[in-house]
DNA sequence: CTGAAAGCGCTAACAC
DNA sequence: GTGTTAGCGCTTTCAG
């Protein structure tokens, strides 16, 4: 009976419908796909550690686009995609341990999250994706200081000196407000920290001092965010030329910033992103461009790749920096240095 | 030693510890889920079949907004979301069996789906989303017809009575062309079949012959296939009024083509849309809105609700017409009429 | 092709 | 607070 419905080529096919025939009149529902399970060690599905609440997760074109990919990377498979719950407020880590599935795939937590640690205990495969390479498990990301550090040599070579940055949650606490020298460098999120440093070598190599550039960061991700963040750069410091922010979504808010008082981008104030979602390109946003669909492909591809899993692997993907129309040479920059004294 | 893991507050807090740990030290990594699920009988996950290709699903509004509410909601219970991978093109519905879930949420598939068989044909209870009442499961949805209804009559005010349609796909064979009315009728679509009949009904009382309206059908959902569809219903009938389409995206899209021909809107062409997302109510778009969030919200609890499942439930959601600033009164409509014969 | 039996790892129940 | 046991429903194996 188990043959009809799980090797339908072991018997004849007239066999066949007459067991499932019967199976059926007598209320039988099919196999249960959990005792299956147990018994052939296959959950037939992966499961996505996603900490970040989740309206955020789903209002983020980027964290979209990577789920997407790793959807597909799963249908095409034949494998679930698991939604593990982990609501960051609360550290109740059973939602880990109760995930009927084959593995883990872990995107953009902060480094020391709980459901991280418990995922990483659970033995199963898992892949962790925008995150520090943890050496044991595999990953998949790109190299987001270089490709800050890139688009930091961009506007240098503008002119800009005087800037200011908003950034995304640093860590797990609520800090709205400029970040310190300290926090930046104990910043748990793997991919805001190391925007940041790209950003602090290129200009620090410039000639600037980092330390006194305003770091504002947020921790709600929404352009409300980026508007406010800028905001308050602008406020601390009106003389700057560039608005660098760690995301499009925090961009395109500081550009609605802009406007409201009056600044046009480029001519009075560079603005620039990352990511490379749609809403950006439409608005002609200076920022780098990520493969986020391939990105969630990729670590789904890694995860249920059977093959030889040696070492663990880490993959970066390539970025490409895309100068839009919002980042031209500061006011009162280059061309007007000639009138200098 | 399974009360250590299961029932803290059965024992000592030290003798858990002591427990645990010896089981840390011995390698052993806790209870396995599945073993744990077909004991108690709760596989602490809920399954959702959007049998639409996934790529569709993740760059639909709707559709996410829908997600996310699901996704909320199952946060909140402590669940977890298994996406089952049903592809539209194979009739595989083998991962509908494997799905190791306590209930299934069927997102707006065509109603002849085997995926959707197969779901009602498995033992756990079932909330159909944008579907037919099947009366024996329950359902969530909004009144599509009554929506449309409303918008075709705002519209008839208007002065509309030459009109065209733009609708996403009515079945699962691609027909990328103009419908007939039998294809209206036996759309699989519940929503898309409702939306037209309500037009359908509001425009036959305002004496238009509906029979002869151009109603152009794509099977793809995305901006690109509103712009064809509206160029092929203004290459039919250069004469109409207005463009009324499914949804916001397509109407986004007839948005796009009327300007290409130098149309403006409303002045030249009235263009309506329905759903209510974003994008649309930016472009200023005469929708209906719909609470997508709430829907997915909805659905959730109604699975997750242990309560009284007495009789299958039916929930309707209210929904909005949105009068923007892409519908007006037609070009030598009323105002006009004064000088003719 | 059929039938019987072992056992996946756990939890709930009950006896100690 | 501890130990033992039955059995969740399946698949696999092996004998007929």
């Amino acid at each position: 009976m188990s043959n009809a419905y799980n090797r339908p080529d072991q018997l004849s096919p007239e066999l066949r419908r007459r067991v499932l025939d019967t199976a059926r009149r007598l209320g039988y529902p099919g196999p249960d796909p959990v005792a299956r399970s147990l018994r052939t060690r296959k959950a037939g599905a992966v499961g996505l550690l996603l900490t970040e609440n989740l309206s955020y997760a789903f209002r983020d074109p980027a964290a979209i686009g990577f789920l997407e990919g790793l959807a597909l990377a799963c249908e095409d498979a034949g494998t679930g995609l698991l939604l593990v719950p982990a609501n960051p407020e609360r550290e109740d880590v059973a939602s880990v341990h109760r995930a009927g599935v084959d593995g883990f795939v872990v995107y953009s937590v902060p480094d020391d999250d709980p459901h991280l640690a418990a995922v990483l205990e659970r033995p199963v495969p898992t892949v962790v994706c925008d995150q520090p390479d943890l050496g044991t498990v595999d990953r998949v990301g790109i190299d987001d200081r270089g490709a800050m550090y890139e688009l930091a040599k961009h506007l240098i070579d503008l002119g800009h000196r005087r800037i200011g940055v908003v950034c995304m949650r640093l860590a797990r606490d609520r800090n709205d407000g400029f970040v310190t020298p300290d926090r930046q460098h104990a910043a748990h999120f793997h991919v805001q920290r190391n925007r940041l440093s790209g950003l602090a070598e290129a200009f620090s190599e410039a000639g600037v001092d980092w330390s006194q550039v305003p770091v504002a960061e947020r921790f709600d991700h929404n352009t409300a965010s980026g508007a406010s963040g800028a905001a308050q750069v602008l406020d601390r410091d009106p003389q700057i030329t560039a608005l660098i922010c760690t995301s499009d979504v925090l961009a395109l808010g500081a550009m609605n910033e802009a406007a409201r008082r009056g600044l046009r981008v480029p001519h009075d104030i560079t603005v620039t992103g990352f990511d490379g979602i749609r809403a950006g390109e439409e608005a002609g946003l200076t920022t780098v461009r990520q493969p986020v669909l391939e990105k969630g492909r990729a670590a789904g591809k890694l995860l249920l790749d059977t093959n030889e899993r040696s070492r663990p692997r880490s993959v970066n993907l390539a970025t490409e920096l895309i100068i839009g129309k919002t980042s031209g040479p500061p006011r009162g920059g280059a061309e007007e240095r000639w009138f200098g004294p």
